[in-house]
DNA sequence: CTTCATGCAAACCCTTTGCACGTCG
DNA sequence: CGACGTGCAAAGGGTTTGCATGAAG
């Protein structure tokens, strides 16, 4: 079967990857190759969940070294200024961030255990474009997330 | 043409049928029908783009009886829970807030004139949980938003 | 008359900022 | 060395809460 077509491929969220791309960005933007950001970014490479700022905070500072709020504040602001990073569900007080890979592409998180599977590609919001389009609108941009179970909490 | 099998029937949002199932709802769960949630859900009702609690703090200041912060923020809170209003684009440092119609449906907002259309049905969506439930993930809900230009704003 | 919403202001939370110091290149 | 990131703590902005008053049913 293949639904790539209609609504593109399913992958897990690879983190090795990630971790990889943002270094070479950071030292392609002549960002420095600092301690503290190399350990933000590496803790978040370690996710496979949702996280919150709070959450990233407190794991730094935990730290031997002790990371300050500001740098890890200032780090996750780079990281979603360069599209790294995005800001999920922000219905709750707190804002949870998830890592994101470059080009276009949605999260599917599970509810119970925060896995995440990335959708690559979106065909299928393009039907909607055409119908928005009919009525003189033309789309720009959309943001798109699911939330459901994944594999393993079913059992 | 008809798009509506794949993409689901695009409507402008509709004011006073909101209104008066907003107002239907109150009574059916016994709250009170006070004077200032009837300003704040008219006020809200008129809106046809999305606007900030701090927006709709100061027009409801602005009235001679003087509406607290209060009790927009509580009102807003209650109008969140039971559906009637929903977030978007919380990417900001302020939440934006739009109404909402019972059901299923999805915005498209013009990001020059705030100019909003309800997009109802989302059988695009249900392609992508085909795709999502053979990885084992079972989609039991999503979020959608659209921006771009309105008729209007492209002139 | 009883119950519950209101309004004021202070508390609260997460996030951002200023400034002197330390680190990277 | 020079420039820039870091850390601390305090400020900032939006949202929530406590309590006495006042309106709704």
């Amino acid at each position: 079967m293949n639904n790539d077509a209609t609504a593109g491929a399913v992958v897990a969220l690879s983190d090795t990857a990630w971790q990889e791309q943002v270094f070479a960005a950071m030292r392609s933007e002549s960002q420095r190759f600092t301690i503290p950001r190399r350990q933000i970014i590496g803790w978040i490479a370690e996710r496979t969940a949702p996280f919150s700022a709070e959450a990233l905070v407190e794991a730094m500072a935990a730290r031997n070294e002790g990371i300050g709020r500001s740098t890890v504040y200032r780090t996750v602001d780079w990281l979603r200024a360069e599209g790294w990073l995005g800001r999920v569900g922000g219905e709750a007080g707190e804002h949870t961030y998830a890592r994101t890979l470059p080009g276009h592409h949605h999260h599917a998180v599970c509810t119970q255990c925060g896995h995440t599977l990335v959708v690559s590609g979106c065909a299928a919001v393009e039907a909607l474009s055409k119908a928005l389009a009919q009525q003189g609108f033309t789309v720009s941009g959309h943001t798109l997330e699911i939330f459901g179970t994944c594999q393993q909490c079913q059992l």
